[in-house]
DNA sequence: GTCCAGGAAA
DNA sequence: TTTCCTGGAC
């Protein structure tokens, strides 16, 4: 008798132990440590978080540390990791556990920034609870060896995957079937040019017979994205300089950043100086140096295009300028956390010394 | 330059 | 359904 439900999960877990990635959260039963890489991969590619984790868990090793930590300093080491709520959740769900990392599935999923995803990653990898994960690899690898052609985007979708994942889930082995799935469709069953010639599943592969490898996962939705136009202003008053915590919920929130105007539009340098919200910034009778830095920087989000100007404004050290802004030394800018398109403007032009 | 991968929450 | 980000492939 096959030791296994199926061909399609015998097939997996065989693959899995030829191939797995050596991985630093792999082999561990410590739920946080593998709520903490999970929350990290997320969105995000294991070459890009890697690093991430290792210094994520260096400074807050365990539910208490986190819990007991100041939220800027947990967004400081999530700094250009992108997607800060989860960060913010992240600590929000620590100081939730009261030093203890819950131990059933309905609880798991009851923490802030925990999915179903996320909720069967931990209770199948820390616990071997039968909880068969679906995320972006799994979609791919079963709508392709079943030949599915229901968007992964529609509600008729994530049920029917979740209930195929379920199916096709090892009940005895479940960390090992999971983490096999995930595994196959990052190395061998990729977005791009999987290597079919290689694959141990391409016999009953049904996309592969039907030449859809490259049509399949389908999706239906397109995202539409909107423009935006953000003017920074880089203040240097002796050693100060000025800074804001982004509050509203908006893109980057709790993130810091430079004195920022949002325009409706790209202005040119003169009606940009000459804006009413331009001109409030400075105490009465002050004659500010303006430079602009640069100009037209464009970054891209999934769902926005921002253009951004940058401009340098010298003034006194101890000016009434800049009033609502945060003061600080200039030499400590590096210690906020700031988003990419700042954290580049900054690296890039700014001397902080 | 464009396109795309990758979950949660509201 | 839309809103959250970044980086890598091409």
């Amino acid at each position: 008798m096959c030791q296994y439900a199926n061909m399609f999960t015998e097939t997996i877990i065989e693959w899995y132990k030829e191939n797995k990635r050596d991985l630093p959260w792999r082999d561990s039963s410590d739920p946080y440590l593998i709520w903490i890489s999970e929350v990290i991969l997320q969105q995000t590619r294991v070459v890009q978080g890697y690093d991430y984790f290792l210094r994520f868990i260096g400074r807050f090793p365990d539910v208490s540390t986190l819990a007991d930590a100041e939220e800027d300093e947990v967004m400081k080491y999530w700094q250009g990791l992108g997607y800060y709520s989860r960060a913010r959740n992240l600590h929000a769900a620590a100081k939730s556990m009261n030093g203890v990392f819950p131990k059933t599935y309905p609880e798991v999923l009851a923490l802030k920034g925990v999915g179903e995803y996320t909720a069967a990653a931990i209770c199948s990898f820390a616990y071997n609870m039968p909880y068969a994960v679906v995320d972006g690899n799994v979609y791919r690898v079963l709508s392709r060896y079943f030949g599915i052609e229901t968007p992964i985007d529609s509600t008729a979708g994530k049920k029917l995957f979740t209930e195929l994942a379920n199916e096709m889930l090892d009940k005895k082995q479940p960390a090992l079937y999971n983490q096999g799935i995930m595994d196959f469709g990052a190395i061998q069953c990729t977005p791009q040019s999987p290597d079919c010639l290689f694959c141990p599943l391409s016999v009953g592969c049904s996309a592969l017979s039907k030449g859809l490898v490259t049509v399949l996962p389908v999706k239906q939705h397109k995202t539409k994205s909107t423009n935006r136009y953000f003017n920074y202003i880089y203040v240097r008053a002796g050693a100060h300089t000025f800074i804001n915590k982004r509050t509203d919920n908006d893109i980057w929130k709790n993130l810091f950043e430079l004195p920022l105007i949002e325009t409706s539009s790209s202005l040119p340098e003169e009606e940009f100086l000459a804006l009413p919200e331009f001109q409030t910034l400075f105490a009465p009778g002050e004659q500010p140096v303006v430079r602009p830095v640069c100009r037209e920087v464009k970054h891209i989000l999934s769902h926005r295009v921002i253009y951004a100007n940058f401009y340098e404004v010298i003034l006194p050290e101890g000016t009434a300028s800049f009033g609502k802004f945060q003061k600080i030394k200039a030499e400590e800018l590096e210690r906020y956390a700031v988003s990419r398109l700042v954290h580049a403007f900054i690296e890039k032009y700014i001397d902080l010394k």
